[in-house]
RNA sequence: GGCGGCAUAGCCAAGUGGUAAGGCACGGGUCUGCAAAACCCUUAUUCCCCGGUUCGAAUCCGGGUGCCGCCUCCA
């Protein structure tokens, strides 16, 4: 059974064929690092994770890359601000992304290569295009000629002369024509710059994504992904500066995921609505974030907000109730039968979450695959079933569709404190005796540090509240 | 103005021609010393509105309304 996903080239889903059998080349847009990233980065951020390890777990090798813009207006002015240097700035906001997203569950990429670090790639690209008539230098600044690429658009079904009629003309224009965009950008007096045949200046923003992505994945990439917005002009800009001088489709697929909204408004500086993820992590668990973005399409807009986040951590928590529950169940257990229509049933659960997955990525149907997995393990629990090979296979399935889309689905292995152990026991006891007035004293006690205590047939468990 | 997306229960969210998944919340019941958790039942005759195609439409077509994004280096 082959994957499908949707190709904003086609606008239509299509069949995954990798130019190499077995093997994907995967390139995402990442952040330029001039604050932290807030909840609309991680979105992306977190959802090309889950396709990345979703295409692994299906068998494919996955190459994957994305870049650090550590380099630009946004950096340079912010290092104004903040009276810093703009490499220390960029690398300060570099290893908050990777804390942020680590707490996400975002797995670094194959490599993460820096504007910076990639200067002579750029500048012998940008050589290239001067070379083969698609650029021009103005005045120190060097631009792309959008004219001389035929295919401008075709990413965002736009034509050019829609576009012309829509552009802004600018004052002291340098360009030729207001769809050119800039791919060398001449230093002002006392900017950081590098060297180049045009004079001191930096890369414009979009020619880095296309020099990384033939310096380390080649001319054809199987899949380019970032944002909606993205779309135009950025992956428009790269389709036009990588085909027109390597004469070659840049990425057989395009992905974009769709856009957050706050309290289903825009989140905008203006209405100071930004959601940090550096501090949305300290008073929601990350894990929660990460259900919550997964519990939808990708490409699907998303409303994002504190109840939205409290409704997904009660979600997460069923499925934490129930593995728990297998596994007492499962310990307690001395029932070695085969009852091989429910292991029959479970398998197709799991042959149901890959069949939603392989469908663009329909990790919401994916969820919903497990919460039915969840539902047959209560089912078979309630019924008191306990074939350890039954219970052993539930926890497989649903362990393994965990590790797939990266959300834990147990809670944590803990030890309590000697204390609160004497406190479970001295309960147990007085429950015996049918003390119920200390029992409960101790439950309310211990529910203020916490600790929620439940007596089930198999005895008494606690959890973290 | 151009291009694109979205509209499904109180809330979130799948479903793109065959008779409305899943989650959260609410109510009733079972279990429990009481709870919690879990299970069972109930909860959209209906998918923004109006037409049309079809044996059959939330799904396709036409028109309208509302919200959002891009076209200004805000993912």
């Amino acid at each position: 059974m082959a994957i499908k996903l949707y190709n904003t080239l086609a606008r239509k889903k299509e069949e995954l064929k990798p130019l190499k059998d077995g093997k994907v080349t995967m390139y995402v847009c990442g952040p330029t690092v001039y604050n932290y990233i807030h909840i609309g980065n991680a979105r992306p951020a977190i959802v090309f994770d889950m396709i990345r390890k979703y295409l692994e777990y299906r068998g494919y090798q996955v190459y994957f890359i994305s870049n650090f813009t550590d380099v630009d207006d946004k950096i340079i002015n912010a290092a104004k601000e903040l009276k810093e240097e703009v490499p220390v700035l960029a690398e300060r906001f570099i290893e908050a992304y990777f804390e942020d997203t680590g707490a996400l569950g975002v797995k670094k990429a194959d490599m993460h290569p820096r504007v910076t670090e990639t200067m002579p790639d750029i500048i012998s690209f940008i050589k290239a295009l001067m070379e083969k008539g698609f650029a021009y230098e103005a005045e120190g600044d060097v631009y792309f000629e959008t004219k001389a690429f035929k295919e401008y658009g075709k990413l965002s079904s736009q034509s050019i002369n829609d576009l012309q009629m829509g552009a802004r003309i600018e004052i002291g224009e340098k360009k030729k024509d207001p769809l050119d965009f800039v791919l060398w950008k001449k230093a002002k007096e006392g900017e950081i710059s590098w060297d180049s045949p045009w004079g001191k200046g930096r890369p414009g923003w979009h020619i880095e994504c296309s020099a990384m992505v033939k310096k380390y994945l080649g001319d054809t990439i199987d899949i380019h992904a970032g944002g909606q917005d993205l779309a135009f002009p950025h992956h428009e800009n790269e389709i036009a500066q990588s085909e027109a001088l390597n004469n070659k489709q840049m990425a057989k697929y395009w992905l974009h995921n769709g856009y957050i909204q706050i309290n289903n408004e825009k989140m905008s500086k203006s209405l100071g609505n930004f959601v940090l993820v550096h501090d949305i992590i300290q008073k929601h668990r990350p894990e929660v974030i990460r259900f919550f973005m997964l519990q939808s399409h990708y490409r699907s807009p998303l409303n994002f907000s504190e109840e939205l986040l409290e409704s997904a951590r009660s979600s997460l928590e069923r499925i934490h109730t129930t593995t728990n529950n297998l596994k007492h169940r499962f310990n307690e257990s001395a029932d070695f039968g085969e009852e091989n229509d429910w292991i029959d049933t479970v398998r197709q659960y799991k042959e149901a979450f890959i069949r939603e997955m392989d469908d663009d990525f329909n990790s919401a149907n994916g969820i919903s695959v497990l919460f039915d997995l969840v539902k047959d393990a209560n089912r078979y629990l309630q019924e008191n079933h306990s074939s350890k090979q039954v219970m052993q296979s539930f926890l497989d399935v649903i362990r393994e569709i965990g590790v797939v889309l990266d959300i834990p689905v147990e809670a944590e292995e803990e030890i309590l404190d000697e204390e609160i152990e004497r406190l479970i026991e001295e309960r147990i006891q007085a429950r015996k005796e049918r003390n119920f007035a200390r029992a409960d004293e101790i439950r309310d006690s211990l529910k203020e540090q916490g600790i929620i205590l439940e007596d089930t047939p198999q005895g008494t468990r606690w959890k973290r509240e």
